[in-house]
DNA sequence: GTGGTCTAGACCACC
DNA sequence: GTGGTCTAGACCACA
């Protein structure tokens, strides 16, 4: 279920944490499950345990997951419309337009670039 | 001409990066004009030379400014519409909105933002 | 007469215990009557036989209930006042409130919070 | 200025978390003060460089410090007075205090303990 | 030099 | 079995 690009800049951590909101936005992991433990994942993953840890902390952190000592990572109860993770992302849409807008590339070509994106979701 | 923003998470030498390339754009910095030595620009802006030094670097590779040895950078011929550039700061975008598509941030809440950050240029 | 949360940071056997400790308190248990089983003070709260093990376990050591071989676990003689209970208590709020202190939290906050939490007794 | 008890039941990197802010607290360290660099700081206290991370990291989220890519970490701007931080620390205190009272303390003693205990600060 | 990421291994408390 | 803490080491990007 969840693939990792070893050669993309964005972090393994990052990878694992962004697709699992994928998945829990997808409906795929609904509130109050359990997710795979740590070491499990890791082993799937051929990650280090660590690795995904950190991701789970992460995620945590922004309430999209909590966890039960003993038992494992659940998903959150509104986990699906977590605007905290929304914002954070929209931030980073921000930055990468602005400096695009700055470099001289049309609004026009960036509206082109979402509706391509939007239709492969 | 050029501000630092230290608290961004965007690097200091992407920064002074970005803001060559806006100036360059906005015909500030005519082609084949001499840029401000590592030196003085690094004195100026209160910052390492190495990092003034990695930006240069990073904006040759681009080829929007050319060096000469023992005289200094020069901004390049074309310098203003550099496809590799905006190519790359297209790709950025395309990652960010890709990201927050998968969040689920909708695309209007996207065309929004662009409309409104392209109004500020 | 037990009531579990999962959500808080206090672990399970360590709520169990202290609601025990409560109702002993209370005079809702006591002396020498028979506590629940393990097993079925486990079935009762939908939780693993060895937490409640662990949770009577600690009891015994604090010398608040005492377990007869094949007959179960009984409330001790003078449960009701057990020093060493009050006093693992006094310890672990003498450790949260040095810690509130140094970091800046008034002591006059810190009376309001016992008063406030003393009514609901 | 840090000291750490390996006795204790608090993790190294809260020992180190907590001491921090009882220095900022106190205005040793003052805004945007640059703090011991993670390896120094690792150095000194005899502990692993993850260890030292981890409790700047969480004092990162708390907002009480904030880092520069290759430059350090630096006291945040109104640490001094973080709410954030106030109210965890009251939240402790009030897991402990209501646990204490369930166990039949008395509320005049945990008025002593506070008394005392804010007279060492 | 700095912080950020990742690995490999250990020990603990809890369920 | 689970997560939580800690260690010891590596490599990278940034200043």
């Amino acid at each position: 279920m969840i693939v990792l690009d070893y050669s993309a800049k964005t972090p393994i951590f990052e990878q694992i944490k962004e697709q699992i909101i994928f998945l829990v936005q997808k409906g795929v992991f609904l509130p109050n499950v359990r997710l795979p433990s740590i070491r499990a994942l890791a082993a799937q993953l051929g990650v280090n345990v660590n690795t995904v840890k950190h991701a789970y902390q992460v995620l945590e952190e922004s309430d999209i997951i909590y966890s039960e000592l003993g038992k494992g990572f659940f998903v959150a109860q509104n986990a699906a419309d977590n605007k905290k993770v929304k914002g954070e992302a929209l931030e980073v849409v921000r930055a990468a337009v602005s400096s695009a807008l700055s470099m001289g590339v049309k609004k026009e070509e960036l509206f082109n670039l979402i509706e391509a994106l939007s239709e492969n979701i």
